[in-house]
DNA sequence: CAATATACTGTATATAATTACAGTAATTAT
DNA sequence: ATAATTACTGTAATTATATACAGTATATTG
């Protein structure tokens, strides 16, 4: 998907504020009017691009027809089992989308990821939980942390971090610490825990 | 806020779908459309009279111009602390509320309360976490129940249920199953869990 | 028993909105 | 250097849409 020009994206964000605002996108002319352009074909024409480069839909004949894209519609992914090698957030991973909904969660989920094992029972997350994921290399101390260990995707304490000792703790004391040398293992840091969902109780 | 009639309530059902399907809500032509009236004046008039209800709001002039009413666009109430005595969705009891996005949570939920103490840990619900409810008279025997007695609410493990005996237990070792006899204490089930969500990790 | 609400059909019209056509000018890609 | 893209103005036609007016019939409320 190409980028969009400065004026492209300025007429998307008006599009999705409005949405925001009203509940229903804006006509050509609300556009236009938004933006100081005399003619509402101004803002056809900057529609048909932004949607020529995908990022929107234009059903022809329906006023205020304008669909957001799948991928701009405040969708986060939900990543069931990682598939080995490729990136966390490859198609093959996502097991389905769901609406970001600002006021649920406050702070800023990249993805979600399901839970596997029983590892970090102790501080609440259980298998099959959905962990709210932020993207960040460089995580706190303390925090819980989603690493990728020579190509194995794990959810851990991170205790310690240095240039050649990383500790990872599982939050279940029928399991011992992790202890990784990042100069002989690859390790890698996806992302931190910001917020736990739990659908079936 | 007055009762919807049936056919009134199918063509809000019908708003709501549109909205959801498209992204924008339908045309007087579209709802006329979908329920088989011959004139798009059909629709107006119901929708006439489904704003004079106060359950939406048409902006004159605008096309697709139908504006959801607060209370009719998916919220749903976060029960913070509980005030002895009312209701427990009495209005001082909610803390804020949150749109309801169905495909995250897919089961019904009719309200959310945040989690006082440590008394379920060992299931993973820990203080401050939200637990999602689904109102309901007679819980299942082992599910986490939303109870209020003598006009406290708690949330436990209902292990008995008999019409002079209700064990409900805490999921935390450091305490003990609470034994009710219903004839003497005044018992009422608010719900249970079906959900849970934390915000702060 | 009259007034009001519900639940429509049918016609018509003003206006809202999309969208085609014809330009201008600057910038960027091939 | 030429084509394509960006970023618009300006006009206008067609279609989409809201909405008023005039009815019909049944049910409910005061």
């Amino acid at each position: 998907m190409k980028n969009l020009t400065k004026r492209q994206e300025e007429i998307l964000s008006l599009i999705k504020s409005h949405i925001s605002d009203f509940g229903f996108p804006p006509t050509r002319a609300d556009i236009a009017n938004k933006l100081g352009f005399k003619s509402p074909n101004a803002a056809e024409r900057h529609l048909r691009a932004i949607e020529k480069k995908g990022f929107i839909k234009i059903l022809s004949g329906a006023s205020r027809g304008i669909v957001l894209s799948e991928s701009e519609s405040d969708e986060i992914p939900v990543i069931g089992l990682v598939a080995a090698g490729g990136p966390i957030l490859a198609q093959e991973n996502i097991e389905k989308t769901i609406p970001k909904s600002e006021n649920l969660l406050s702070t800023n989920i990249d993805y979600y990821l399901r839970v596997k094992g029983d590892s970090m029972v102790d501080v609440g997350i259980f298998e099959e939980d959905l962990i709210g994921v932020s993207k960040s290399k460089d995580p706190k101390i303390g925090s819980i942390v989603v690493a990728r260990i020579n190509e194995e995707v794990t959810v851990k304490t991170l205790v310690e971090f240095s240039k050649n000792k990383v500790v990872l703790r599982p939050e279940n004391q029928n399991y011992d610490d992790i202890t990784i040398n990042p100069q002989v293992d690859d390790l890698a840091f996806e992302g931190f825990c910001v917020a736990l969902v739990r659908e079936s109780i």
